[in-house]
DNA sequence: GTGAAAGCGCTAACAG
DNA sequence: CTGTTAGCGCTTTCAC
């Protein structure tokens, strides 16, 4: 079955509909089915590509025999193309995988591949009636832009990584979300790395993350991380902030909480408290955020007028913090009261204690840093310092794109307000 | 100060040590120091280019003079290049940024774009000096294969994406982190995304991944997704592993737990503990788990002879749960134990019961799925049964791996085992 | 082994 | 407002 171009009714092509990435046909052209070909695999072809295009078709004999499949036109706007039949899934599951591009829905609206690309980038300087045809063959075409390829053109990928210490503490993925979600709000998307506090992990992800062309980082350093580091990172024209812990200080945006207050607000509470002995349970891993928060307990206990019972230093899991029960217990200080550097010690704290034999809430005052959802679940409850971590991702985010916006934007620090959330583990100093 | 090409030393190139993207000279031409620059503004310039690429030398005055800098020559393995002194940070500046490419590693080593592209992708044909040869100037310049171009050819981003409904569910920033971490063994980078269990989302999220050229996806499906967004990923061509959810069965490749046998575990424990009314909290959110775990439950039930207390519906969240321990207790069933849908809802309902004056793990058994970390935190802690979503996570993405390299391999399913893990909640019946 | 040339899909610059 | 042109950095033939 051929017809020659003539036979082609006038306006033919206003009768497709282009569904996903197969052509549907129009009354006018169902003749054609009685091909004996399912619906499904008729494929309109035109120089390896799915979907109606196809240069200006002069004979429609030539086409139609060399290839030995059935043919036949239609015409789109401006042009008359050749629609042709795919006879087996072979070569139209080829097809299928073809990206759709910009040059197609050029092709296929009867425009200039930069007219697609400024309807793409929502450019005020197309006319309205030529944008709504674009759109409409990008969506019949279900048209994806080409993200990377943008941005070999114009440096920008509206991919940013993020990278952080430890997926399996919540404090970090808390923070990831907040990050993800402010990223997603302003259309960018995050690539995603654990460093597992390893500086050399560090250094190999920010290259992965480089290679990735990402237009900025967001850095929760890993224990060890070296000012250097910045500078180098800095020196390959990356943006990128700093949060929940800090190399130097302000050699770049950074964004956390104020762990020195947080502490503050613990001491002053387990004070009113009536404690005058406070320990300080510690974690081994020597990051910005373990000076600040020890730093803040040994000014706050200045503040007070409290007694500093010592300190003890667990790993940061609850096995860890569990064991340290009795060096917390053998303290020359004598703590009534001990401050855990977060949640995940301090509850570890508190099943070490009761192993051993001490109630804690009732024999021994026990407070937490983060206030991890995990705070409401011990027993006793645990008093924390919520540090809002969520908050913070979305914080850092913001500080990101800010600096995206503006390279030479002064440094910028966001740093949340804790907020003590008492519960039962902080009990008054038994008499 | 300028000097004719024949004055230069005949073996300069040998001289010159390239760090970072820094030019250091050697000891021969340590005489344009004299010019009063920095060592670190000494950059090398052609074309545009930060370092030591430069066309062939013909006339070094007249590259000297016109633009009013101090130049002097030098020449690599094959050719004679010049080296350009600028004056300014300001130009040297918007050079820093200027990325190191393929064929500038090309042109330093002496060799093509195309023997340099072959090292970096560590084919076999080249020789062994020139593959020295360039990866020392690969390293010299701190070069970073840029990714995205490559895909562009060769349609391999090495970036795949994961989708997940709940950042803050530890569930699944385990899961995460499983993926993460097999995917970065296996050198690719994870776009990570969070759908809120919300099918709109999901979708912008899968066009945005597709816009970015990622390889593959491992989704855990939101709540409501429906069997056509699987074909219609297929459609795209875009290999996808489901993963802790499955829409259909056997649509795609799956990683999950065996919640049936998981639950299984649980009834059995409870039921060698003396009990035979055993009720279900189950969460309001309409997935496949959800599903596995009642259909386990009944068949469990079954198994055992003990009897179906009946079920309750809760949010999933601490509050929830504990707001449905009311309701829970008011059950006509009376039952004496409580499997619940997962751990967070086990741990809130304990709150909730506690609340009402039960003491759970002694008045009520309580026994949770999932064997979050928070288990061995509640008070008393909690009867639970692992399901390992770290290990659920490594499968998936070695499911996904698996699929792109081999895109007909038949569709697999990984599924682990689950293990009970006998904590203080799930107390003998009391009698 | 190596080099030259042709794109991948997109955008910036400029000319109409 | 729209079209033309010239690449972004890389890989892939196909010669040599």
């Amino acid at each position: 079955m051929q017809r020659s171009g003539d036979e082609v009714p006038a306006r033919v092509g206003a009768l497709l509909r282009i569904v996903g990435r197969v052509v549907r046909f129009g009354a006018l052209l169902s003749g054609t089915l009685r091909c004996g070909m399912a619906l499904q695999s008729c494929v309109c072809k035109l120089s390896k590509r799915l979907c109606p295009f196809g240069e200006r078709v002069c004979n429609l004999q030539k086409w139609a025999s060399p290839a030995g499949r059935t043919c036949f036109p239609y015409h789109s706007d401006r042009r008359l193309y050749i629609c042709n039949i795919l006879r087996q899934s072979g070569e139209a599951e080829r097809m299928k995988h073809k990206k759709v591009t910009l040059g197609e829905i050029a092709r296929v609206a009867g425009v200039s591949r930069a007219t697609v690309s400024l309807v793409v980038r929502k450019s005020p300087l197309v006319a309205d009636r030529t944008r709504t045809k674009v759109e409409q063959v990008m969506a019949d075409l279900d048209y994806v832009r080409d993200i990377g390829a943008a941005r070999l053109r114009n440096n920008s990928s509206r991919t940013i990584g993020v990278i952080v210490p430890n997926l399996l503490n919540s404090f970090f993925t808390e923070f990831l979300s907040g990050a993800e979600r402010v990223m997603r709000e302003d259309d960018r998307v995050v690539l995603l790395a654990n460093s597992h506090d390893d500086t050399s992990r560090q250094n190999d992800i920010l290259q992965r993350f480089r290679g990735h062309g990402v237009d900025g980082v967001i850095l929760c350093p890993a224990e060890g991380t070296q000012p250097e580091l910045l500078t180098r990172i800095q020196g390959w024209g990356l943006p990128m902030v700093q949060s929940l812990r800090e190399v130097g200080r302000d050699l770049t945006d950074y964004a956390g909480a104020d762990y020195i207050e947080g502490v503050r607000l613990a001491v002053q509470h387990l004070v009113g408290q009536g404690h005058h002995r406070i320990a300080f349970l510690s974690v081994t891993a020597r990051t910005s955020a373990r000076e600040e928060r020890r730093n803040g307990f040994a000014r706050a206990l200045a503040e007070t007028g409290a007694e500093d019972a010592g300190t003890v230093e667990a790993e940061l899991t609850w096995d860890g913090a569990a064991g340290s029960a009795a060096k917390v217990l053998a303290l020359p200080g004598r703590p009534t009261a001990v401050l855990c550097f977060n949640d995940i010690l301090a509850a570890g704290l508190m099943l070490g204690l009761r192993r051993a034999g001490r109630e804690p809430g009732v024999d021994i005052a026990i407070v937490g840093l983060d206030d991890l959802p995990l705070a409401q679940l011990t027993y006793p409850s645990l008093t924390s310092v919520a540090m809002l971590p969520e908050q913070i991702g979305a914080l850092a985010a913001r500080l990101l794109v800010r600096r995206l916006v503006d390279r030479a934007a002064p440094i910028a620090r966001s740093i949340v307000a804790p907020a003590l959330m008492i519960r039962q583990s902080s009990c008054k100093k038994a008499d």
